[in-house]
DNA sequence: ACAAACTACTTCGCATACGAATTATTCACA
DNA sequence: TGTGAATAATTCGTATGCGAAGTAGTTTGT
C-alpha cells in the first residue's frame, strides 16, 4: 500500500524532531482524522457554494434542522449548540432572516423569547445541500468494504465514547 | 457497548428525516470523525491555555515547525500551509514576533522576501503546548489496544488515500 | 538596457464573531 | 405583592481574517 500524507508527516517528524516524542501509530491516527475531517469539510463547501449558502449560513441552518424539534428552536439554544456566542446567533440569524431562509416570531407565552423556525425557501436549500454533501460521503466510503465499514466504527465508536467519558466525567 | 453520541444522531435522523435517506453506518462514520476532531482541538485548547498561546498563535508556530526546514519558513509559505490569506498571516506574524515567538528577517538575496524563524522562546512554548497536547491523544488511544489502533490506521488509511486521489487527480 | 509581467509581502476597508453591557421579561420568596 | 436574582435576546466596542489594492523588488523578452 502506498504512503499517504500522515506517513509522510511521522516519518519527517521523526527525521527532525526525534527529541519530542510521539508514538507513531497515535501521530498517524491524530493526523489521519484530522485530515479526513478537512476532506469532508471540503466536500461540504463544494456543495454550499453550488447551492449559494456561505458556511455558517448552512451550519445555523443545519443544527436547526438536526434537532429533536426539527426546524423549530430559539436563538440560544441554537448558539449553545453551535459553540457561538449569543451574539454571533443573532447576527447569523439576521443574515438567514433577510434571505427568506428562517423567521423569526416572538414568543407569546415567554416574551423575552424568540421563535426561529425555518422557512420553506430555508428547508429546500438545506435539502439541496444534504444531498450533495452526502454524495460525496458515500463516495469516499467506497474506499471501503461494508464490513470493513463497520470494523472501523466499531473502533471509533471505543474512541468516541472514552472521549465522551473524559467529557463528561 | 452503550451508545455513543453517533448512535443517538443516526436514529434520531432516522426517526425525523426518513425522506432525506443516507447510509446510517456511512453517517456514523462522518459524525464520529467529527467528533473526534472536536475532541482533539479541545484538548489541544486546554494545553494552550495552559501555556498561553492562542490557536491562532499555536498552529502558526506548529506549521512552522513541523515543516521540512523546521523553524524557518517565509510569510507565504506558511500562509498556503495554513489556509490563511498573505494578510491573515501578516496579522499573525506581527502578534508572534511582538511576543518574541518569531524573528522577522529581511531577504538578503531576494529582497522581496522575508525569513521567518522561530526564536528559542516561541521553540520553548511551542514544545510544552506539544507534550502536553501528546499527552491527552495518548490518553484517549488508551481505549484501544495495539492491535485494534494498527486496524484502525489501515482502515484510515483507505480512506485518506481514497480521498487524496479526490483532490490530486 | 528597459518596459512589462510577475512575485512577495503589507496596508486598507469590510465582514464576522466575541465578550461585556443593555434592555426586557420572568421567577423566587420574604 | 414587591423586590432582587435570573434569563433571553440584542446592541456595542474590539479583534481577527478576508479580498483587493498598494508597494517594493525580480525576472523575462526583445
Amino acid at each position: 500500500m502506498p504512503q499517504d500524507f500522515a506517513d509522510l508527516h511521522v516519518e519527517r517528524w521523526r527525521d527532525h524532531w526525534i527529541e519530542v516524542d510521539f508514538d507513531d501509530d497515535v501521530e498517524a491516527m491524530t493526523v489521519r482524522i484530522g485530515a479526513l475531517h478537512r476532506y469532508f469539510k471540503a466536500s461540504t463547501q463544494r456543495a454550499l457554494a453550488e447551492v449559494g449558502l456561505l458556511e455558517s449560513e448552512y451550519e445555523t441552518l443545519h443544527h436547526l434542522m438536526i434537532r429533536d424539534t426539527p426546524g423549530k428552536a430559539s436563538p440560544g439554544d441554537l448558539a449553545s449548540d453551535l459553540g457561538v456566542s449569543g451574539a454571533g446567533m443573532t447576527g447569523r440569524l439576521d443574515v438567514l432572516e433577510k434571505r427568506g431562509l428562517v423567521k423569526r416570531t416572538p414568543g407569546t407565552d415567554d416574551r423575552r423569547r424568540v421563535d426561529i423556525e425555518a422557512t420553506r425557501a430555508g428547508v429546500a436549500i438545506w435539502r439541496k445541500a444534504m444531498a450533495l454533501r452526502g454524495d460525496a460521503e458515500d463516495d469516499l466510503a467506497t474506499a471501503l468494504s461494508s464490513a470493513e465499514l463497520k470494523t472501523l466504527n466499531k473502533l471509533l465508536k471505543k474512541l468516541t465514547l472514552h472521549a465522551e467519558s473524559r467529557l463528561d466525567g
